[in-house]
DNA sequence: ATTAATTCTATAAAACTAGTAGAGTTTAAA
DNA sequence: TTTAAACTCTACTAGTTTTATAGAATTAAT
């Protein structure tokens, strides 16, 4: 499941994805908008834009934009920005890897091999959602 | 990602369709095994009792036992008896559904669309998962 | 009776999540 | 140069969930 933190962080890029290319949305406006705390969305769009994803503008008049393209963000992106790895063992994940405590053979775990054909079916069925994907429907 | 619950319950199925058809094993032989703490396993299998995965002989000489062939269980099932939807939101899931409580108009959501496809897609990887075919590879 | 197992309920510590508070910094414009 | 409006940053907090642990009760075989 998405935390609450991906869903505002998707819900916010929607919203700049649908307005005009030049416009630079305040957070006030995008809270407003897409009915998200606007405290909580100001740390959701400071790391957006960590993550490269928005740029922004300060000061008065300033605000956020997109600084990808709407059709290079992926959910694969946003989800591991806010939630880490896509696979559902560590053990089984490409950018999020670590060794399960409990495992004492990896290459001999039942489980792992599994689990990394769901991450990668999964990863690619994410990668295929895009910001612009989403906009279109 | 996968909760410890539900990770230790694959292995414990892994360890349980490993061994002979008619063989009982004891929560203490499976944690053992799979390195699993006791008393969490012990809860983690009245789970898996409950969802009619297992079986159960009570007092001397009882344990668990499969009682769905392995060819039944599947990734899926057991990701919702533990953690719950396979969908990245309630409003795209199947079995645990729940109205988000800051959508307007769901049918609108721009968002939902996208993660049924993932639901769909997820889902289908899940259910070909299965203990039987985890214990093949 | 005794032993060995499951079953059930309660508890607790740690980690995580969601959100809030407030001070600081930057920029545009009057 | 002052003011207003915005982003930036750090800290905090309340609540929930996770990961167990503890111990008593129940069941069944010998």
């Amino acid at each position: 499941m998405l935390s609450h933190k991906a869903k505002y962080a998707l819900k916010a890029l929607l919203y700049l994805a649908q307005q005009e290319e030049t416009h630079i949305s305040r957070t006030i406006e995008i809270a407003d908008a897409a009915s998200i705390p606007k405290k909580f969305l100001e740390q959701i769009l400071l790391d957006l834009k960590r993550g490269h994803f928005v740029g922004s503008k300060q000061g008065k008049f300033g605000g956020y934009y997109l600084l990808k393209s709407k059709n290079d963000i992926t959910l694969a992106d946003i989800h591991r920005l806010f939630d880490g790895a896509i696979a559902l063992l560590p053990c089984a994940s490409l950018n999020f890897y670590e060794r399960c405590s409990d495992c004492v053979d990896e290459s001999e775990c039942l489980l792992r091999h599994g689990l990394i054909t769901i991450r990668e079916e999964t990863l690619k069925a994410m990668q295929g959602i895009t910001i612009a994907s989403l906009v279109k429907k």
